[in-house]
DNA sequence: TATTAGTTAGTGAACATTAACTAACCATAT
DNA sequence: ATATGGTTAGTTAATGTTCACTAACTAATA
């Protein structure tokens, strides 16, 4: 994504916004010309085929993941297990606040499931997330910080599960509620439920 | 959905079977006739349209839906509150292990999101469960078996949305793993997580 | 004989992609 | 200074395919 041209970062970003309002069936090289304002002709001066610009996407998706990843990993090292976790999750909320288009997408892994190359795709970006919160877990668990009496992979999804879904939920709500407010108060639950001791 | 002839639910199975499998540019109205064995013509025989077979789908969703609360609401209600709960969470995991199909697309909102009737009726399904699990919940809390320090409404996702993810990793994995086994591993970690005292 | 469920052969629209052309910009050689 | 040639980014027009859907017809059945 970092080596795309300003004109190619705006056919993808524009594409990200059609897959938000019409699904996958509303994005066509008419619709993202016309949202540009080129001819449809134009948009192969910048990419090639259709699924160039659907896996342009996917890398505009791994960007932001791994940015999200960089963030806790490089500056809250020294912080506690659980606030690198709650960086995670909140940092997800934010970043969805600040690009809503992106919510509709990234977790609706079915979008791609047309093609094996971007399925496949998609997955591994969903499994770099889960990674690190699992192995934040585990070192949580040996920390005796995060109770150990459930595995750390059980506590992965259902960690990863209820971020999911309140972000689904305020998709699906139109984004009228305040998903970093709601986030913040659902991590202080979860963060109840999973600390060891009292 | 009770009132459909012999082959309009057959359209309406093949249909999901299709979606499932290549995701919803996958289903035509020609594909659903090859998979069928009829021409395309034929179809509309039995649908005015193609709207009509995507309105089925959502009522056949509907019909297992509301099938799967029914199970708890009528034959459990003198059970526990969590063992209720436990009814929706593993009667899920089963119906799914028996359609793989429908786990592809009854939690994948987006799917049915390029058409306005479609998408509220897939949220109203959505809501159907949630409403149950958190009717469930609260009165799990007034009986004092279900910890009260967090709002049922946030429970409710945290538990709905472990469900929602390890089925759609169940799927994600080719449908590798054992969903009824897991899905009552991690029950019992939720239901340790939930319940209040020791 | 009327209805039901199928057929083949279309229709027009939308789709991704290509071809041919053009105008603007920018080197470098004259 | 200016003509030459190449590149970039756009245009319109067309192509072949696929799509949902329709018309006209047919065979079986009630």
């Amino acid at each position: 994504m970092k080596d795309f041209t300003k004109r190619q970062k705006e056919i993808v970003e524009t594409s990200i916004q059609l897959i938000s309002e019409k699904g996958m069936q509303g994005l066509t090289i008419k619709n993202i010309s016309k949202a540009i304002g080129i001819s449809d002709a134009a948009i192969y001066r910048h990419f090639d085929s259709k699924m160039d610009i659907l896996l342009g996407i996917l890398s505009y998706f791994e960007d932001n993941t791994k940015s999200i990843i960089e963030k806790t990993i490089l500056q809250k090292e020294k912080e506690s297990l659980l606030t690198q976790i709650e960086t995670i999750f909140i940092t997800h909320c934010q970043e969805f606040t600040e690009k809503p288009s992106l919510s509709t997408i990234i977790f609706s892994e079915e979008i791609f499931q047309n093609d094996k190359r971007l399925s496949d795709k998609i997955f591994s970006i969903m499994k770099i997330v889960q990674e690190n919160v699992m192995n934040l877990i585990e070192k949580g668990q040996n920390n005796n910080t995060i109770r150990s009496d459930i595995p750390s992979k059980q506590l992965t999804i259902i960690i990863m599960g209820t971020l999911r879904l309140i972000i689904k939920k305020w998709r699906l709500s139109n984004f009228e509620f305040d998903l970093i407010e709601e986030g913040q108060k659902l991590w202080e639950s979860l963060k109840k439920l999973i600390t060891k001791g009292a």
